[in-house]
DNA sequence: ACCTGAACACCGTTCAAGT
DNA sequence: ACCTGAACACCGTTCAAGT
């Protein structure tokens, strides 16, 4: 296993990210939270274009996780899906943050190539529980349930966004029961 | 009316919003584009603050002017909410930008507060606007139809962030008509 | 193996001073 | 009124040196 510092930076990092972005990660900050100097970080992460890919990889990797533990394969679908939002609710209630994928998708035209492709991963995994998800709970075609899946992934991301510029969960809920009232989400 | 330089820094500073952010709005290469030196864009505007306050005020009066270009009263509420999403297409057309306020919602806690508040000018706006057309081309109730306008806000804002994410307008439509079946958006 | 001080080149921001 | 030079603060990065 990897040493407690490179650990403690990526997640120091990923939350960093999560309320400032990308260009908004620096060093310094980082390293006084971690309680090192700022050139040690280097020494687990050659660059900050290193540190951004890993953190954003480790990030749909744990993304694939909790999805898979909410639903993977089996009964339960329905509930599964409406417990999906959920994942995305629980950045805001850790201090107001977004989704990184988010976060870093509005940054798209600042973004090293490796931090991309890593990011359109994240996406990607959603998509494609949110379609397996679909196809098990309801009676959609295979084709409509993944246009369903990026649509609920877009508003729910959405979602999560307005709720961060009032920096109000509640405003999170309320749009999710907007979307099951108009038929975006199964009620 | 103001000078041609002052109005040449909002409308640069603008575009460099929506693909860059607040965070990543810089002086310099702003002078450069309007044909001064950085140091001087602070006759016009002595801070950023002031010149992030400015450029989001003036982006919620534009986009008031535009939607009451679209539909003010009257008939053809319908087309206008259908015409709605447009207005987000726009941006990434304009070389694959997005909403200033979806971009300095992710920025949010990087934001000073006179930023903010003009840029929550642009969601209520938005939002007052889609309840009274939904208002008058559905028959929901004023409670639901403002629920439903904030909905549709979100999920329209989403599916901008996605399309730039992956530099493609054809993600927006997709997501778009996706919102369109679901029922989000009246067919 | 892991960390640091000091320095580097760079860049956005500010302000006193120019015309 | 309008603009600028130059200093300032801060950034990612490097590297020789420390443990």
């Amino acid at each position: 296993m990897g040493s407690n510092v490179r650990e403690d930076i990526m997640t120091a990092a990923r939350r960093a990210a999560q309320a400032h972005g990308y260009t908004g990660l620096n060093f310094r900050e980082l390293a006084a939270e971690v309680g090192i100097k700022s050139a040690s970080i280097h020494y687990h992460f050659p660059t900050k274009v290193d540190l951004g890919a890993a953190v954003a990889k480790r990030y749909w990797e744990d993304s694939q996780a909790v999805l898979d533990g909410i639903w993977n394969g089996g009964p339960g679908a329905s509930q599964a899906l409406r417990a999906y939002p959920d994942t995305f609710r629980r950045s805001l209630e850790n201090g107001n943050r977004i989704c990184l994928c988010s976060f870093m998708s509005a940054e798209h035209d600042d973004l090293p190539d490796p931090v991309r492709q890593e990011i359109s991963r994240f996406a990607e995994i959603n998509v494609a529980w949110l379609t397996r998800v679909l196809s098990a709970a309801t009676d959609m075609e295979t084709g409509a349930c993944e246009r369903r899946a990026r649509a609920i992934f877009a508003a729910v991301a959405g979602a999560q966004l307005m709720a961060r510029s009032q920096a109000d969960v509640g405003v999170f809920d309320t749009l999710i029961e907007g979307y099951r009232d108009a038929g975006l989400l199964p009620a």
